[in-house]
DNA sequence: CATATATGTCAACAACACTGACATATGCCG
DNA sequence: CGGCATATGTCAGTGTTGTTGACATATATG
């Protein structure tokens, strides 16, 4: 009952609150991308090439450089995945109108509709968790990830959720 | 505004707010684990010994199999990770006493000094998000998560972020 | 024209997952 | 006790996805 015990208390309570979030993140990703990743197994994509069809998908016409901030990684790891997509007719590209040295990026119908494959695949799953936690859930859900973003991306990944 | 129009701009919105719960998911899980992962690159450790040390630490003196169904991976996935790691002393095994078959799994001081320090990456990002998006905003985070989670695992992963 | 930017490419390498096959120690049941 | 199941470990080969470093080409911009 000393006034010490009581931030400590409060500290390890915290703890249990913070683990807790790490651990449901790292549960729920973890099934959430097996459904997509059983549909790639029997195709010679990987999740690579999903996060790829994904973010085309959603922006069409985005450069190769706005692909690459997105995904965080070099351009020789997406050039390897891209390749493969432009390859086989499921993504296509165009030269920029405005500046010619940026190759705009959209899906082609093979590569929608295999996208859209693969949405269905999460999609059943996420709308079950959102009808059964219900709507106020749901938005805290979108404002504690949003808040896990870092500080200097979260602009950038508000323009892409509200589009 | 016939009747058909409706049911078709429901399933609209329903998609973005889809979408915008897997984009979330992606952004942030990305941003969370570039955390440990700046640490884990001065070590010669990787995410997968990172997630070892998570729940060994978490659930000390679990078994090898537990783990398994934890992570998902196959025992020669796990074996060489954990290998490292109790090479190099960051985690012990001991023969089990009811079933001498198993071994139980600890986290040395050492572990347990470099999971903290791993933690203590994870912990200043989801409490300031925590804090900026309030009690109520984790409760819905917490559920949508926990049904996201594949329905038959839900009871082993409320049995792990409950203890 | 000079420099910067957007993109592409080659090569080597590392982390982390997989499959398949086989080995050892221990538990359990009839 | 003997036989089968289970928990764990190990060897070998492979695939996906990421990295670094070096260099090339086309286009924009001042």
């Amino acid at each position: 009952m000393t006034p010490r015990k009581i931030p400590q208390s409060n500290l390890y309570l915290r703890e249990e609150e913070l683990r807790r979030g790490i651990e449901l993140l790292y549960f729920a990703y973890r099934d959430f991308t097996r459904d997509p990743d059983e549909i790639l197994a029997k195709s010679r994509f990987g999740r690579a090439h999903h996060r790829v069809l994904y973010f085309v998908g959603r922006s069409p016409g985005i450069t190769v450089s706005g692909l690459l901030s997105i995904l965080r990684i070099t351009k020789q790891s997406l050039s390897r995945v891209l390749g493969e997509l432009v390859e086989q007719s499921y993504i296509r590209q165009e030269t920029g109108t405005e500046d010619r040295r940026q190759r705009l990026l959209y899906l082609t119908d093979k590569g929608e509709a295999f996208e859209r494959q693969l949405f269905a695949s999460q999609r059943d799953r996420v709308a079950r968790a959102y009808k059964v936690a219900g709507p106020e859930a749901v938005a805290g859900f979108w404002e504690v990830l949003l808040n896990i973003v870092d500080d200097d991306e979260r602009d950038s990944v508000l323009k892409h959720i509200e589009k």
